[in-house]
DNA sequence: CATAATGGTAAGTGTATGCTTACAGTTAGT
DNA sequence: ACTAACTGTAAGCATACACTTACCATTATG
């Protein structure tokens, strides 16, 4: 599978863009993360999984709890995705753009 | 709904992510897009009231024929999000990273 | 004006997936 | 060793959603 992909489909589900938002603020373990949000501990388990998978964010463990923090490569690989579509959006945006000017000034003549 | 949320949810489908590369290249009709697609013209034009509605593309209407081009505008957006992320994603992992130290300093004496 | 070309919409269907409950595993403490 | 604390996994269910077929709308063309 291409680049990138991985990743957005992890971060395509409002509960995991949730807990991504939280762990912005400080590393947390799984119950604390099932706390502020309106899902079972277990779904948060699963979903921490999915994440983890697509390296948005990393397990360290200390005895029983788990902590998950925010992952820099996960990240780093979809920022590179979005940044490489955006450049080329840009790209297609002035190409338009000149091709309207080319257009109005042979009409006018 | 908070920022890049729409746009990640309109990322999501595989689908999708196929007709923004496909994009890249140029700008395409439904028809043109459908046809290098698994999926009917049908299924590409409701994609595409899903990446229109969340900026990613944009429609040029050239008589019958609606033309499909990337938009900078969703892109801009969808890269401001993963952008913060990151950069907390690298804190927080440069933050551990000087605990660790912190802590082996405390351990050896 | 009739027909073709192009594309959006509605209705129905099958499946992926997010959620819950129940259970099992691992580590810390007494 | 026994219990408590913390977590992962399995099974089942309900819903969201991506897809297809059928149909309608608009614009160009003869």
């Amino acid at each position: 599978m291409a680049y990138g992909h991985k990743e957005l489909a992890a971060m395509a589900d409002p509960t995991r863009r949730a807990m991504v938002e939280r762990l912005r603020r400080r590393p947390m373990t799984v119950g604390e993360l099932a706390e502020g949000l309106p899902v079972t501990r277990p779904a948060v388990s699963q979903h921490l999984k999915i994440l983890k998978q697509a390296r948005i964010v990393s397990e360290r463990r200390e005895g029983t709890r788990h902590y998950f923090n925010l992952n820099p490569e996960g990240l780093l690989e979809l920022r590179g995705y979005i940044d490489a579509m955006w450049e080329d959006a840009l790209a297609s945006f002035s190409r338009y753009v000149a091709a309207q000017k080319r257009q109005r000034r042979n009409l006018r003549k």
